[in-house]
DNA sequence: AATATTAATCGTATATTGGCGATTAACGAT
DNA sequence: ATCGTTAATCGCCAATATACGATTAATATT
């Protein structure tokens, strides 16, 4: 949905909503949580973590992998997933320059007062 | 999609993957820019600068507004729009938390390198 | 009142997503 | 060789998302 039409938005765009796609869904939020949590990161026990089924945690894997946050490393019969710190930082530094270049520059105290409300 | 049965998930990464599902379309990051950098912010001058129709610019910033990152102000027969600044900063404020609440945490330096590849 | 302008909504078509059970493939252990 | 474990994939379905033309409602303008 992104790549075949979205030519008509810039590449630099589409990377960043891609991204953001990626991150909209609050499964695939608490999967980069848990692979940050447990360093053992194997599949299994991130179904065991989250309220859904095997093939559908495989899905939102997948949808991770495709926009490469998440590395997998087959060991066996099991795989080993990962954070890919390379492309976090990049999506990290991606969304500050968004919102910074939207106008949206509060102090760090200002953002956290509003956070905890 | 996010609201039925995501109650699952937690109420923060429920709002976090939200903002980042409005976030996930190219049109919906490009409106956002636009309304940065237009301060008469009518309807149709973002239709104007989008490769999209009126009627699915509309769907967009239906969904902008939606999470309460825009807001529509009616006067005479036409819309105008500006960003919510308010939800901006939280909006913000839950991504670095992400990040750096997932171990990404490098220096400025290392992320402006990173991002200019 | 009649007409033009603006933007939301309707209706519709198509594509994508999200979820699951069942199956498969790949390995390790017996 | 057989069996168990693991995770990806298949097939399916319902729900959403995306895009558009056409219509509508609301307001200016004439």
């Amino acid at each position: 949905m992104s790549d075949p039409k979205n030519i008509r938005f810039g590449a630099h765009i589409t990377e960043l909503a891609d991204l953001a796609k990626a991150l909209g869904h609050p499964a695939r939020v608490r999967i980069l949580e848990v692979l940050a949590q447990t360093p053992g990161c194997i599949c299994g026990d991130i179904v065991e973590q989250l309220p859904l089924a095997q093939a559908t945690v495989s899905q939102h894997l997948k949808e991770l992998r495709r926009v490469d946050l998440i590395a997998g490393e087959i060991s066996g019969p099991r795989t080993c997933y990962c954070l890919n710190t390379e492309t976090l930082t990049r999506a990290r530094a991606m969304f500050t320059d968004l919102f910074t270049g939207i106008g949206c520059c509060q102090t760090e105290g200002e953002i956290h007062e509003l956070e905890s409300e």
